[in-house]
DNA sequence: CTGCATGCAAAATGTTTGCACTCTA
DNA sequence: TAGAGTGCAAACATTTTGCATGCAG
C-alpha cells in the first residue's frame, strides 16, 4: 500500500495518513498535529500541513473550511459522505444520510457546467431536550 | 429602511451595507473595504470588518469560506432561499433553487426533534470556461 | 453631553516558507 | 551519497481587539 507521495516515504507521511485513514470525519491541521504528537508521534506541524496538502492535491483527502476559517480534512473515498444535524443550544450533533442531497448536487453542478465538484451542507437548529429547556 | 444595528447609525454602516447590497455576489471584506475607499468612502478596514459581523449576526448577510480561507460575504436574500455554486477558480457562482434539498432538511430535523433550523449549503467547483482555459 | 462606533495599530490565528539538517532510497 | 523531506522559526494573510478619539442621538 503506496503511501508514496512523490518520491520518498517517511514516517511522518505513514503517521499522517494512518491517522487520517482512522478517523470517521473531518479534522484539523492542529488537532490532527495534537493527537499525532499526543500518541508519541514526533512531527512538527509544518509538515502535517505539508502532507495533507500533498494528499489533498493527490486526491487522496478531501478538505474544506470550517466556518471559523480553519481547514479540515479527512481521508478521501472512505465510507459514505454525510452531513451534521447540529444543536445550537447543546452542541450536540446528529450525522444524517442524504443520498438525494448528493445526487441534487451532482444534477445542478452538471447542469451549470461546473466539474471537480465538491459541497457543504450543515443543519443547525435547536434540539427536542433544548427546546423542551428554553422558553 | 433602518441599518440600525443596535443603537447607532453611521455613514460607515450604511456605506457597508448598501455596497454590499448592490452586489450580486459574494466579497471579501479586504475586497469590500478596497471597492469602498476607491469610491471615496472613508472607512478602515476593521470596521468593514465589524459590520460585516454585525450584519451576519443580525441575519441581514451571508457569509461563507471560500476555499483559500477567506470569508465572503453577500447580502442576505431577504425573499427565497436559495444556494450557490461557486467556481473556485473565478469565483463566478451561480444561484441555484433546490427545493428538495429544502424539505430534505426540514424532514431530517423533525425526525430527530429539531426546530427552528436553519442550515447552508456550499457547492464548490471548477466552472466551465476555467476547466477549459486550465490544464 | 454621553457613550457607542470608529480608526489605528498591535495582537491573535491559521498557514506557508526559507534554510540547514536528517534520513530514505 | 544525493537530494527529498523535515523541523524550526520567521514570514504571511486574514481577522480580532485595546484604547483614544469622534460623532450620533
Amino acid at each position: 500500500m503506496a503511501v508514496n507521495t512523490g518520491q520518498r516515504t517517511t514516517r511522518q507521511q505513514l503517521a499522517v495518513s494512518a491517522a487520517l485513514g482512522a478517523l470517521p470525519d473531518f479534522i484539523s491541521a492542529q488537532d490532527l498535529h495534537r493527537q499525532l504528537t499526543d500518541d508519541g508521534t514526533k512531527i512538527s506541524l509544518a509538515t502535517v500541513y505539508r502532507v495533507l496538502t500533498q494528499l489533498t492535491d493527490e486526491g487522496r483527502a478531501d478538505s474544506i473550511r470550517r466556518a471559523d476559517g480553519e481547514a479540515v480534512y479527512r481521508a478521501c473515498a472512505t465510507a459514505d459522505h454525510h452531513h451534521h444535524l447540529v444543536c445550537e443550544s447543546c452542541g450536540k450533533a446528529v450525522e444524517i444520510q442524504t443520498p438525494e442531497v448528493e445526487r441534487l448536487v451532482e444534477e445542478s453542478a452538471r447542469a451549470h457546467g461546473f466539474t471537480r465538484v465538491r459541497h457543504t451542507m450543515e443543519i443547525f437548529g435547536t434540539c427536542e431536550d433544548c427546546s423542551a429547556n428554553a422558553s
